[in-house]
DNA sequence: TATTATGTCTACCAATTTACTAGAGATTGT
DNA sequence: ACAATCTCTAGTAAATTGGTAGACATAATA
């Protein structure tokens, strides 16, 4: 067993796709209004492989969150204020519905004439909606701040 | 795309492996009392596959969650009382820990020397947290009551 | 206009996981 | 002894994950 490296062979786990795409969120939010950034630069800067990056980005931009510009001195910029970008959202673009309910087996031999009216769809809808509030308390902008504090209390730490 | 088949190709989806053992509980769960009940009878009633379910009964066996008795007239009865199972615990069981933190790329030249002190590890952990507390305020005989409130309205829409 | 630094697109691939299936064996009631 | 059951070890096809490769399009600038 490999320890907690990509999936940890368990289920319901973000995506490391999802994990990327969130940092590129906060890199590009973290330097709003400086220009376009690279691919190269946000990959450096966040640790994620470029050419896997590349890809990533392409789809936040087909999303409407980022924003990019061709040709040389281009990069992306972030297209939205990250006051109105909602963690709960991000990972829904990533990651799909959250907790879909698998189809009850189709080869059913019992009476069952309504198809998968199951005992477990509520609950699972209650308990994906309580994730989704949770994840959506936080802003895109909030996850700026609590890196800017972590950096800066990171660098106190060196100054020592 | 296949219709919500399966995985319906989208992240963060209960397997159908714990759905069937979630099925499975609730079918042994119903027929507590009424002796040993054979893979092949809780297969046909919850419509899943004889040889899948086998390893997922063996699997809630080793658990604690069900006992088996071999040889003939044998077959699996369940465990602990109803009443004592938590969704949350089964679906923990199944699915290993929810939402766990992919590891930050280990790759990283950037500076960061405490590993992986990431903003989103506490928010994971919220979030998890939520969800658990939902799915853990059902019981499995909270959804054997639901299952035969179902079957009960289902048998009168039948008599009309 | 040539160069060069960038993003864009399509395709491909290896490892892992999921969702099973197969077959042989062990156990027990009759 | 027989038959019905659970048990164990494999194996496997399809999908997903986590990427990589290469060719191409675009735009700034010299």
């Amino acid at each position: 067993m490999q320890f907690l490296s990509g999936k940890c062979s368990l289920g319901m786990i973000i995506s490391n796709k999802c994990y990327y795409g969130l940092k590129a969120m906060i890199e590009l939010a973290l330097r709003e209004g400086q220009g376009p950034i690279t691919i190269g630069e946000i990959a450096r800067a966040q640790g994620i492989p470029v050419r896997f990056l590349e890809a990533i980005l392409r789809q936040l931009k087909q999303a409407g969150y980022a924003d990019s510009i061709r040709g040389k001195e281009g990069g992306y910029v972030i297209a939205k204020e990250p006051t109105f970008v909602r963690l709960g959202d991000l990972i829904l673009f990533f990651e799909g519905p959250l907790m879909a309910v698998s189809p009850s087996a189709t080869a059913h031999e019992s009476a069952s004439p309504t198809p998968i009216p199951d005992v477990l769809s509520p609950i699972w809808k209650r308990a994906e909606k309580s994730l989704l509030d949770v994840l959506s308390s936080y802003s895109l902008q909030d996850l700026v701040e609590m890196e800017r504090a972590r950096n800066s209390s990171e660098a106190m730490n060196y100054t020592i």
